[in-house]
RNA sequence: GCUCGAAUGGUGGAAUCGGUAGACACGAGGGACUUAAAAUCCCUUGCCCAGUGAUGGGCGUGUGGGUUCAAGUCCCACUUCGAGUACCA
């Protein structure tokens, strides 16, 4: 019988659902394990090859914990609110919902087709208000949520209103915006609003006025990690610099917590490395400057408290608050065009031209060492949002203050012996104190790292400043002004915001007429007309009962894209739960995810405010793990393999790859679906395109040869390869088998179908050795020899220690030596093949299920149990041994596996071959690896 | 600029603690079967030199040094490519 692929996935995608095979449950006498899919946002292109590469790399290891007797829990779902749905509504007018529905749908027929072992009974999608709800109701938890710095944990917002109200500010150890001081007293004397007003500046989720990434052509702000080199990440808008009020979710509160986990959970270190550098810690000391002539004074930030000596002028933010402070009369007019001049400039035009510019405040500043008077400037290379928005110069040591220093000729002083400061700045944290002492301290002699130490001892000790850590790390800006996510579940009472009651969540997202915000410039909300807030009945009404008494106007904006995709993990565990998030017994006992797979584009977003997430819910509880992700595997990304015709100038004759260069031509891109191992399929050519209906071709060795490059897999690029075509014409075992042995999974490659007949080859060996010349099933019951039993056991070995470092495709590697071996022995003993069918489940399922049941075993073959592997049989009487001299390999000697050393030193020595080496020379040392190596060193 | 990672045949890629390169696959060349094609099977395939031949010798993991009996692997310097990040004081 032929392998008939379409016959038997077809067959056995049917059985898996029908018998549903992949439905988990919670069953305590079995070990859980949790392998997880960075689940996708379903955009309208469909799947292309790149997307199932991790899906079935962890496919492969959710299926071969379950044969190894684990309860696996392998969800998948839908990231189902984002821009593009939004933007092809507002060109279409087509509700998202709908589009998002119909890529849903295709998503899932093109998944199908791969034979995953996906439990869909638990899918979810953010979209869904069953699950929107989860998404809502932490918000509103972090809404009323402080973090206390003392206990490093998320509290009740109570706690902090009772302390309030007992002590004022005193002794408060906090997370928050401002640093605001105020007695019990006053907190008591203050109304409502007042009060509200206080507590944003410590809610988790609060409301701030900030500075904002705003994206016009978007009508949105967007967080950091969503604007690169200064243009949006999605459509590649330019971005600007805008105070709004903005929900933020303070996760700056955590950074630490953030930074401490990294060291607990098993990441590559390149991705914690990312971590890290996004978080920013960095060390050093804030200290007072008093402003001569005047009673103002303001703290700076530096690392290098060590060069207070240096410090020749002093530099502010333009937006820092100290510029009215400190700007004299005379200054003012200069200050003013300065201020504008930089508020004009956009993000992306700072980066591009580094040009130093700047103004003098017309302040000075004393130096707190050294009391001498310095010049405060303004100048936009110092950021308000960094530290306190002001600055100390050392322009010997710092290359941006080197730069401005030279720009306006102000005084530059070396500190470090030796460093030459005649054409840049000495950066380096290294060398030999000088030029730093006055009557009070000497730093002259240290080195820079004594310095730091001994400057923090002593401006901590004198009062000048303080040891102080900060995060790069910013809050995350948690409004968008869109239609097409979470709608926040806060009514405003006179401006003041306020929570819906939980248990009337979830707010669902109303119909609007317009997706485009409206002509006040209010988000796609504002058009709704059923989108206010009754108070007495607890429900949503028209937009007209608005009294401003009972009946209150609902937030406009909705949540960003992280929102729904932060939690979804803890979702998956209890997912129809309509009570919580997750119940307390399904949490504790999937806990955590053992295996998280997905790209590094989630490096900085998605993987921060997931921890950031789970960390809070883990505060109050609701999550038992600190650390959501306990094993991360980054696939490499999938690029493209463009192809390319080349068409004469002026014609339309084409030119075959080799022949290219006898003429003028142009490349073009040729879809990689008419072009086979590149050679072009012309017909497909001629029909691809109408002006290419009569073209001319001409061609070397009888056929046209296309050139290649590798590329982003994109429509564009024509290059894009669906997954459905591969399944179509090898089925999805080769698809399967293919993607893994394309080279390891964590690594970036070109996908290139050149390869894909080899593991096709190897699918059909592999079924032939079922099956006897007549293609009639054929295995035998006879007992396996040893060379047979060898085989299998080599396999299992390799396979077994492969899988468990993802290395699949050096397991594929092992399966096509076995089946080689077996196919020469003509091995179709029942006791060997049946293992390696177990072996080969979780790479090939399909082919894997036919088999098992073609051998007489009831159902699935998940069911089955991992076949172990037993040293015994692969143990060797005769070993092969290198012999060496002087390093150098000279021949080989088959020697006795237990023969002790002295034997072996006279064995080789002895041997003829060995003679012409030692011929004349002493011998100087003989080395001996066991069942390898012979090294003799004679000289 | 800083941080991290990578570099191995015509191609994708193997190589555990440093243990004597190039597994496996593709492609290419040759052969068998076939009227033919497809499919299948067998042989060769890092480079260079010598030999009709079995075979023998030399060189080889981006470059240059070093450590070692032994280096793709460890150390130092450099080159190229990729990823992240960027006035973070």
């Amino acid at each position: 019988m032929e392998y008939n692929f379409r016959d038997i996935e077809r067959k056995w995608q049917q059985y898996w659902v029908d018998n549903k095979t992949y439905k988990v449950t919670e069953n305590p006498s079995k070990p859980k394990y949790y392998v997880l899919n960075m689940f996708p946002y379903p955009s309208g292109a469909g799947l292309h090859v790149g997307h199932p590469l991790g899906y079935i790399a962890s496919d492969i290891y959710a299926r071969y914990k379950r044969l190894q007797g684990f309860n696996v829990l392998n969800p998948m779902g839908y990231d189902s609110y984002g821009l593009p749905a939004e933007q092809y509504a507002i060109q279409t007018g087509q509700h998202p919902a709908i589009t998002t529905n119909q890529n849903i749908n295709r998503y899932r027929e093109q998944l199908d087709k791969i034979g995953f072992c996906f439990d869909w009974d638990r899918e979810v999608r953010t979209c869904d208000p069953g699950y929107y709800h989860w998404t809502q109701w932490a918000f509103q938890k972090m809404f009323g949520s402080f973090y206390c710095n003392k206990t490093q944990q998320a509290t009740p917002i109570a706690k902090l209103i009772a302390h309030f109200e007992k002590e004022g500010t005193e002794n408060l150890d906090v997370a928050q915006s401002e640093p605001l001081e105020f007695t019990a007293e006053e907190w008591n004397s203050w109304d409502e609003a007042r009060q509200q007003e206080v507590l944003m500046n410590y809610r988790i989720a609060y409301l701030g006025e900030t500075m904002v990434n705003w994206c016009p052509a978007l009508g949105t702000v967007l967080a950091n990690d969503e604007v690169v080199d200064g243009v949006s990440e999605r459509g590649g808008f330019p971005v600007v610099q805008k105070k709004m009020k903005q929900w933020c979710l303070r996760v700056s509160a955590y950074a630490q917590r953030l930074l401490d986990g990294l060291e607990t959970i098993d990441w590559t270190d390149s991705l914690k490395e990312t971590q890290r550098n996004w978080i920013g810690r960095s060390e050093g000391a804030e200290m007072v400057f008093k402003v001569k002539d005047s009673d103002v004074e303001f703290t700076i930030f530096t690392t290098r408290a060590d060069t207070i000596f240096g410090v020749t002028f002093m530099v502010l933010a333009p937006e820092s608050e100290l510029v009215a402070q400190l700007t004299t009369p005379e200054q003012k007019a200069a200050v003013d065009a300065y201020l504008e001049a930089t508020k004009k400039r956009t993000e992306r035009e700072r980066i591009a031209d580094k040009k130093v510019t700047g103004v003098f405040s017309g302040s000075y500043a004393i130096n707190p060492i050294t009391h001498e008077a310095i010049p405060v400037w303004i100048s936009d290379y110092v950021l308000a949002g960094y530290g306190t928005g002001a600055i100390m110069a050392v322009p010997a040591h710092d290359s941006r203050d080197y730069a401005f220093a030279r720009h306006f000729n102000l005084p530059i002083i070396p500190l470090i012996e030796g460093a030459d400061i005649s054409e840049e700045s000495f950066d380096a944290k290294e060398g030999i104190m000088m030029n730093s002492a006055n009557e009070g301290l000497s730093l002259n002699g240290l080195t820079v790292k004594e310095s730091i130490a001994a400057m923090k001892k002593y401006i901590t000790e004198k009062g000048i400043g303080k040891v102080k850590v900060n995060y790069r790390l910013r809050d995350a800006i948690f409004s968008r002004q869109r239609y097409w996510g979470e709608p926040f579940p806060v009514y405003y009472k006179e401006g003041t915001p306020y929570l819906i009651p939980e248990e009337c969540l979830p707010l669902e997202l109303p119909e609007v007429k317009d997706f485009k915000p409206t002509e006040a410039g209010e988000p796609p909300l504002g058009h709704a007309e059923v989108w206010a807030w009754d108070t007495v009945h607890n429900c949503v009404v028209a937009n007209s009962l608005i009294d401003q008494k009972t009946v209150f106007p609902l937030e406009l904006n909705t949540m960003p894209g992280f929102a729904g995709s932060s939690a979804y993990y803890l979702r998956y565990m209890d997912p129809h739960n309509d009570k919580a998030l997750v119940s307390p017994e399904k949490d504790s006992y999937w806990r955590n995810v053992d295996l998280y797979v997905g790209g590094t584009e989630h490096a900085t977003g998605h993987l921060i405010y997931s921890r950031f997430w789970n960390k809070f819910l883990h505060d109050n509880g609701w999550s038992v793990t600190e650390e959501p992700f306990q094993k991360l595997v980054n696939q490499g990304m999938i690029q493209g393999r463009s192809n390319f015709v080349y068409r004469i100038k002026d014609t339309n004759t084409f030119v075959s790859y080799g022949l290219r260069k006898e003429y003028d031509v142009t490349p073009i891109h040729v879809d990689v679906n008419i072009v086979s191992a590149d050679v072009l399929d012309i017909e497909a050519f001629r029909n691809w395109r109408p002006e290419y209906k009569d073209c001319e071709f001409i061609l070397e060795d009888d056929k046209y040869i296309c050139g290649w490059a590798v590329e982003k897999m994109s429509k564009s690029m024509y290059n894009v390869v669906n997954p459905d075509r591969i399944v179509e014409r090898y089925g999805a075992d080769t698809l399967r088998m293919y993607e893994m042995f394309l080279g390891p999974v964590e690594q970036s490659k070109p996908w290139d179908t050149n390869g894909i007949d080899g593991c096709f080859r190897f699918l059909k060996k592999f079924w032939n050795l079922f099956f006897d010349g007549n293609g009639n099933f054929c295995v035998s019951n006879d007992a396996p020899t040893p060379e047979e039993l060898k085989s299998l056991h080599k396999l299992l070995k390799k396979v077994t220690q492969d899988i468990e470092v993802f290395s699949y495709n050096t397991s594929i590697s092992a399966f096509m030596i076995c089946v080689n071996e077996l196919a020469q022995l003509k091995c179709n003993k029942r006791a060997i093949l049946s293992d390696i069918v177990v072996c080969i489940a979780p790479f090939a399922p399909h082919i894997a299920e036919e088999l098992h049941s073609l051998l007489g075993y009831e159902g699935s073959i998940c069911d089955a149990a991992w076949p172990k592997w037993n040293e015994e049989y692969l143990k060797e009487s005769n070993v092969t041994y290198s012999i060496s001299f002087n390093g150098k390999m000279r021949y080989t000697l088959d020697l006795p596996v237990d023969m002790d050393n002295k034997t072996i030193e006279e064995t080789v020595l002895s041997n003829e071959q060995s003679q012409k080496w030692i011929e004349g020379k002493t011998i100087r040392k003989i080395i001996i690896v066991p069942r390898k190596i012979v090294n003799v060193v004679v000289g």
